[in-house]
DNA sequence: CACAGGATATACT
DNA sequence: GTATATCCTGTGA
């Protein structure tokens, strides 16, 4: 198991690779975005509020936030209690449950079930109640990558503040990228 | 490429 | 209370 209680800047290139599941259904994480306590971009920047309240919560846990009024989006919550920094899981590549994610997102080609926050929560059936539910038990399965993989990093996406941070990681080469990769 | 759709949170009057 | 911004996506130009 992933060791959450260290820094986010550690942890987040390497979940690129790793296996993340829910109920089952998932794939390989090839993209991710790092947010720490120092960072106007992040939800914890100004201080603990009802919806950023599992980000402060212990590590290994899931925070789970609607986005634009529409969207779920998955972070994994880094570090020690009261310290708000989190990984924002934007793209994996799906390799359980193809099927199953197929009906959830409404169409067939592989690259855009879950190339996306949204799209990935969707997929993985992703809602307010994994909110605070730890990532270490059913029903989510955080698998370690077991072979090397290449990653690369570059700046965040859909962010107004702290815009040129090269906190984004992504597996090189990836076919299954919620965008390419922009370097710093 | 532009933009609507839509819920929630925070900032302001 | 009203205003504004948002860790986005699908659709239609």
């Amino acid at each position: 198991m992933i060791d959450f209680s260290r820094s986010v800047h550690e942890i987040a290139p390497e979940l690129i690779g790793a296996t993340l599941l829910v109920d089952g259904i998932g794939g390989r994480i090839v993209e991710v975005e790092a947010y720490d306590q120092e960072d106007p971009a992040s939800h914890g920047y100004r201080g603990r509020t009802q919806r950023t309240a599992s980000m402060f919560g212990p590590p290994g846990h899931a925070y789970v936030y609607r986005s634009y009024g529409i969207h779920w989006c998955l972070n994994l919550v880094c570090e020690d209690v009261e310290v708000p920094s989190a990984v924002l899981v934007r793209a994996l590549e799906p390799t359980h449950g193809l099927d199953q994610m197929r009906r959830r997102r409404g169409l067939d080609d592989p690259r855009l079930l879950a190339s996306g926050p949204g799209r990935l929560c969707q997929a993985l059936g992703i809602t307010g109640e994994h909110d605070g539910l730890p990532l270490d038990r059913p029903p989510f399965e955080l698998r370690e990558r077991a072979g090397p993989v290449q990653v690369h990093s570059g700046v965040r996406v859909g962010i107004t503040r702290a815009t040129e941070l090269p906190w984004r990681y992504a597996e090189a080469g990836s076919r299954f990228l919620s965008r390419p990769l922009r370097p710093a």
